[in-house]
RNA sequence: GCGCCCGUAGCUCAGCCGGAUAGAGCAACGGAUUUCUAAUCCGUGGGUCGGGUGUUCGAGUCACCCCGGGCGCGCCA
């Protein structure tokens, strides 16, 4: 199916085709609505290309451009631009289309790529923290849009199992460690045995020593080490895989650190021999000379002690991710602190020859209200659980408040729906590269750009629908025992801006996958939800008469479902009630 | 020192590859409810887009300089 943007480009195409003229400049959404719907600026950038009068190249381009069957008459406004303004029997046209079509009008990407994405990538011995659900809720969201865009995505959690802290941790599991509270909150005991161990090896370079020897001995395989490191690991990710089943997360593949260990000696010495890397200092290096921003940043793959560290692994990754898994694009969601990392394993990619579109995608920190990182009041970081539950306790509170009628059961799945929902759409909504602050009040709020707004648009039209009875019930498969798409009749300004929306939820996806931007989706649907409470107002849709009641009923039945969608690609779920 | 990111209404933020008179929400103020969930809607006020210079038909957006904040830069991840 084809949106209204694509067709109208086409069609100036084609008058500019006929006209003689260049093809170039831009078919937008109108930046106003004084403007229509859509604009273009073709004349404007003809005129100077030709040094011609831009208002009058415009009157040439609408002599030959034939749009009369979805636009009324284009107009040349302001300094040349040429404003199309949608039919209404398009607009209703488009809308039955779309009803008709369970993509929802979206069209699948022409050019499907098999895509990495590596996201979350939490670190063992450590519970999860707000600190990282940028990064997962992000590369959630990216991994189902670009998925449901028809591209083969493969959700990869990076995860952080084999760094230098676990001589610290093994030497606590040897010397400090409580058996008890190891069974009563596991986690916990191993950050309390971490942190201890961490403040003695501060003052005390003998335990500093054992830390070391500790490492090593992992390292080389020492079969008690090899089995704590074991229990660590597993410990760790019965704590994620609760915080990933509060939050609706899979992954395809969850390949840590560990599982390059044994693949590192061979990338140094590949790099070596490729002439990449060089011996510098007694480490291994690779510069980057040719390359003036990172000309005096070099990267050490192997440290003088012959350890490797995270930018070797990196380069492993790279190296598997490319080779075995075949991938055409692998995106990095990972925090700006690490942009000069990712140039660099970048670099290091392109010089071995790889080809894959490889992408840091760049986000910014979590702040407290006070405008630095979010911590506890003891200064501590937030552990993801406990935000997680603490948001469905707070929307179980104001569930209680607004709807006490509802049984225990709806009330508990209601205030998850909404609570992880609101901390999702929170962080989602806003431009991914801006600090974020984290605000209760602002993100659980009932009004404005947020989830329960989302949510309870959806479940309005819930409530009609239960009220409208088995008369008017709408699946999948209804087209196939015989359904037929009521006829729509749009009348009044709010049906008719309602219907256009609907037709434009296919022209926002693609455009969100493209910048890495779920923002845009969301500022889509908080928009669509604006203007289906603007016709829920004016538009009586039960109590109307036939057939504008069977015509609102599928505005309604539309609007649920690309709500539901949209919601569904950034990972966010709609109750029925609230 | 070098580099990256950010600075838009009182607050939190949008603003796409440079487009027309810079937009939302919150807060403030004024209205709307015998009506499908008022968990809503309609309206009003509110701006030197950090500052400057430049590029051009046109700059919040691009370039350069300055100010302010955050972050990163040879053996942590």
């Amino acid at each position: 199916m084809e949106t209204f943007q694509l067709l109208l480009a086409k069609r100036l195409s084609d008058a500019l085709a006929n006209a003689g003229l260049a093809e170039t400049g831009e078919l937008t959404q109108a930046t106003d609505p004084r403007f229509g719907d859509y604009q273009t600026n073709v004349a404007l950038v003809l005129g100077k290309q030709r040094g011609e009068n831009p208002p009058a190249l415009a009157e040439k381009i609408l002599s030959h451009l034939d749009v009369d069957d979805v636009c009324e008459l284009p107009a040349v406004a302001g300094a040349g631009f040429i404003n199309f303004t949608l039919r209404p029997d398009a607009i209703e046209k488009k809308t039955r289309e779309v009803l008709r079509d369970n993509r929802l009008g979206v069209p699948e990407t022409a050019s499907s790529q098999r895509i990495v994405i590596d996201f979350g990538s939490p670190n063992v011995a450590k519970p999860m923290h707000v600190g990282h659900i940028r990064s997962t809720v992000l590369g959630d969201a990216l991994a189902r849009i670009a998925q449901f865009l028809g591209h083969e995505v493969i959700r990869d959690n990076h995860i952080g199992d084999w760094g230098t802290q676990f001589g610290m941790v093994i030497y606590g599991w040897k010397n400090l460690l409580d058996r008890q509270a190891l069974q009563r909150n596991p986690l916990a005991e191993i950050v309390r045995i971490y942190k201890e161990t961490n403040a003695r090896a501060a003052s005390d370079p003998e335990v500093r020593e054992a830390c070391r020897q500790e490492l090593v001995k992992l390292q080389a395989g020492d079969k008690e080490n090899i089995d704590i490191w074991n229990e660590c690991v597993a410990l760790s990710m019965q704590d994620f895989e609760h915080v990933y089943k509060l939050l609706g997360i899979h992954y395809d593949l969850q390949c840590g650190e560990s599982f390059y260990h044994d693949r590192l000696p061979g990338v140094v010495d590949c790099l070596l021999k490729a002439g990449i890397a060089e011996i510098s200092e007694g480490a291994v290096v690779v510069f980057f000379r040719d390359n003036p921003e990172l000309a005096d940043k070099p990267l050490i793959i192997r440290k003088r002690d012959g350890g490797f560290n995270y930018a070797t692994t990196d380069i492993a990754t790279v190296d598997y991710r490319v080779n075995e898994l075949k991938a055409d694009a692998v995106w990095y969601v990972v925090g700006a602190p690490q942009t000069l990392h990712f140039k660099q394993i970048f670099d290091v990619a392109r010089r071995e020859g790889y080809t894959a579109d490889l992408r840091h995608i760049i986000f910014g920190s979590v702040l407290g209200e006070d405008r630095k990182l979010m911590k506890t009041r003891s200064g501590e970081n937030v552990p993801l659980r406990e935000l997680l539950e603490e948001a469905c306790k707070r929307a179980r509170k104001i569930v209680e408040e607004k709807n006490p009628n509802l049984s225990e059961e709806e009330k508990t799945d209601i205030a998850e729906k909404i609570g992880i929902g609101a901390v999702k759409y929170a962080d989602l909504s806003q431009y991914r590269m801006t600090d974020y602050i984290f605000s209760w009040e602002k993100m659980l709020a009932l009004h404005g750009n947020t989830a329960p707004y989302l949510q309870n648009a959806y479940v309005r039209i819930r409530s009609i629908f239960r009220k409208a009875g088995e008369s008017w019930h709408r699946h999948p498969a209804d087209e196939e025992i015989g359904w037929k798409p009521m006829p729509l009749c749009l009348a009044e300004l709010p049906e008719i801006d309602l219907a256009k929306r609907l037709c434009q939820f296919a022209e926002f996806v693609p455009h969100a996958l493209n910048g890495f931007r779920p923002n845009i989706l969301t500022n889509y649907l908080f928009e669509l939800a604006n203007s289906f409470h603007a016709f829920y107002e004016a538009c009586p849709v039960l109590k109307s008469e036939e057939p504008r009641r069977s015509s609102r009923l599928a505005l309604c039945d539309l609007t649920a479902q690309v709500l539901q969608r949209g919601l569904g690609l950034l990972g966010i779920k709609v109750p029925e009630k609230m």
